[in-house]
DNA sequence: TGTACATCAGTGAACGCGCGTTCACTGATGTAC
DNA sequence: TGTACATCAGTGAACGCGCGTTCACTGATGTAC
């Protein structure tokens, strides 16, 4: 049996209703305290609709993640490597996509952040791999300038520079828009003092 | 009226089951997921006695912060201040204090990761004040090694050492005690890239 | 000394409520022939 | 073309359960005089 294109679409846009009001509750409440019902409330359909599309809480948490957090992962490399310029500019644009999130998608990263070292294994694990396409990111724009005979810049030096702003956009989402600007200053103090030479 | 010593012993000892008792419950579902029936069950307590102590899981969050957290913080510090010699000593000892909590008190730990970048306000707050303990710690022992014309070390060095020195112990939960070596060393590679001259 | 009263941690019964899950059903759509 | 059947997202009723909270009570202890 082939499946109509059209009732696919109404499905994976109930799916993704759930995946968005999930993130909203979470940011809210915290991922942990959420129920099937209330999630299920939030996306305008029957509690037992629920199982139609996840088994349960967790099978939703990780399909949130491959889905809305890979697609943010892999819009920040392409930006970092659609940017013109050296190293500085690439980091740039990186940064430039992570803490503009606090205003585009905040409820994202608050998800992120706290699920990157909350109580669900799975979820850990999940979130590394996706923080680690950043990493691979930045320790790719670091090469690019070192000398031809220099070592290869150690996964710890990448590391470092995408947990540092991660923990500026978290500061960045407690603290209010208004202070990206000096957090960004911040962050780019600490990132030269990682990063060898230049900027 | 005056208080019975023994009564108020007896009550602090039940105070401290509950917080005991919430911390371990939180490492293994999240405290979000926690309910006060859980938590009174858990420390032997009937439901409506939690009353007794707290007006309600967030309350018990902040005295545990306070209370356990605040402990945690102190001994860190104080360890540093009573290791002999320079800077690399004492942070040395704050490194050690925070990673032997993985195998003294992951649940502590654990507790610190999450919450720190939770979705309850009042305990990223909390938290953020008692960690800031450790980073003025951080910072002083930097300080001790300048030379007497430099400029104070900037607190965002010291901010950064001590979100490494916590991303490390996060790590060393999940990875398991016998990685403890390697990520200290992995660790101490960033703090030298942070703190401008020796180890 | 005895007696009346205050304090307070702990308790069991009871409440109304929202939870996760099961079940059988509907209705739209696609397939076989 | 019509007819019988399969698929599948969505649903409402119903279940048993654990939740947070209230209430009135107990019993140990301290205070007043």
């Amino acid at each position: 049996l082939r499946v109509n294109p059209e009732k696919k679409e109404e499905k994976e846009r109930v799916t993704h209703a759930l995946l968005r009001s999930t993130l909203r509750l979470a940011a809210a409440h915290g991922f942990a305290s959420l129920g099937l019902r209330e999630v299920a409330r939030a996306a305008d359909i029957a509690p037992t609709s629920f199982y139609r599309h996840f088994a349960d809480m967790e099978a939703l948490g990780l399909a949130l993640i491959d889905e809305l957090v890979g697609r943010f992962m892999r819009d920040a490399v392409a930006r970092a490597e659609a940017s013109v310029g050296g190293m500085a500019e690439e980091l740039d644009a990186l940064t430039n996509h992570v803490l503009s999130a606090v205003i585009s998608d905040p409820e994202l990263l608050r998800f992120v952040l706290a699920e990157r070292v909350g109580a669900i294994p799975s979820f850990r694990a999940a979130l590394e791999r996706q923080l680690a396409v950043l990493s691979d990111a930045v320790r790719g724009a670091i090469d690019e300038e070192r000398a031809a005979d220099a070592l290869a810049t150690p996964a710890y030096v990448a590391d470092a520079a995408v947990v540092l702003l991660f923990e500026a956009a978290g500061k960045a989402l407690d603290r209010g828009v208004e202070h990206v600007p000096e957090l960004r200053e911040r962050l780019l103090s600490q990132l030269r003092l990682l990063t060898p030479r230049s900027p």
